[in-house]
DNA sequence: GTCTATATCGCGATAGAC
DNA sequence: GTCTATCGCGATATAGAC
């Protein structure tokens, strides 16, 4: 691996481990094998590490929404959106854990973070239309109560790592899926028959 | 006020615009208008604080769970309950904010945490659990569903504000009254025609 | 209880040799 | 690209006078 990936990965393990906080350059310099000038020839500063690993949840995040096109699609797809997000959540944590934090005192990372946010949410809000569309949710009877439900959905899938995180409870494969199931227990209500 | 009180009021104030980790014990014995070996008389270190603003919030939680004995609730009473819980969440935005990352790195201040929480979740399920055997919440089949239902409704209320900090929008009595209005959606279709 | 002064430490970041 | 050495700063926390 290159070094500069290297650092990155590092420090994404770090920071997930003991929050962002608690860990300095000088310790993931350390973690690298390397020595902490040599971090500074590739990062900026500590924050231009944080950029850096923000842009690859940004693509990540592409990825998992860019949905195959042309094919109608159905509830089990969310299922496996929200699964997928919560392999991106678990290995990005450190975010999750630390995102109104982060934000709130790095203006231009909110900003953009924000940005990259509101699209995934657009396309996931589009997808329930869909549904409605094609009478998948038929018994949601005004636009208004469908966007509700998108919206729902999402703070779940955004909000559920933590919510285990803070209850006490191990995360593990087991506490995911009730996740997804709980989530799936909100739409449940509004199939058709 | 006693300085122990402003103390702890202040900090409060300025963890809730900057964050904890931007606001040193210098900065908090200069907004109190007192020094900084002063501020060390009333409190052992930072944390001491923290834990004393955690002991307030828990005070808080207690005195909003109590409900009256003796009368049969209604879903207007989780309602009420979840507004209240949302002033207290913004008077104490910050520890909603930094939580997962708090928790993280002060094991002692998690255990007291999740035991405390656990209380407020314990009774709210009980609450959803009177509304089941009152007919209340006749759609439900299953009891593990006024479960599921409880547990949604919980962690809406426990994310919202953090969610809409995230999302960009204003936090205000509007985005405060949208998280109640969405909170409740979940709960409509259960509910007794 | 409150002050001033200060010890100690670790962090982010840089300089300059190799 | 990588190293060693180091600067400057601000943070927590303490000592001792009043």
């Amino acid at each position: 691996m290159k070094t500069k990936d290297l650092i990155r990965e590092t420090a994404i393990r770090l920071f997930n481990e003991k929050g962002t906080a608690a860990v300095s350059t000088d310790h993931i310099a350390e973690a690298c094998g390397i020595s902490p000038g040599n971090l500074y020839y590739h990062f900026d500063s500590k924050e231009d590490i944080l950029r850096a690993i923000f842009e690859r949840l940004f693509a990540l995040w592409d990825a998992a929404f860019d949905l195959p096109a042309g094919h109608q699609p159905q509830l089990e797809d969310v299922q496996a959106l929200v699964r997928k997000n919560f392999e991106i959540m678990w290995a990005y944590r450190f975010v999750y854990r630390e995102l109104p934090a982060l934000l709130c005192r790095e203006a231009e990372l909110k900003e953009r973070y924000v940005a990259v946010r509101q699209r995934g949410f657009d396309g996931f809000g589009q997808l329930f239309a869909q549904f409605a569309a094609a009478g998948i949710l038929a018994r949601a009877e005004t636009p208004q109560s469908v966007t509700d439900l998108a919206e729902l959905c999402w703070l779940i899938s955004e909000f559920w790592l933590s919510s285990v995180e803070v209850s006490g409870q191990a995360v593990n494969a087991l506490a995911m899926e009730r996740g997804v199931n709980l989530m799936m227990q909100i739409v449940r209500p509004y199939r058709a028959a």
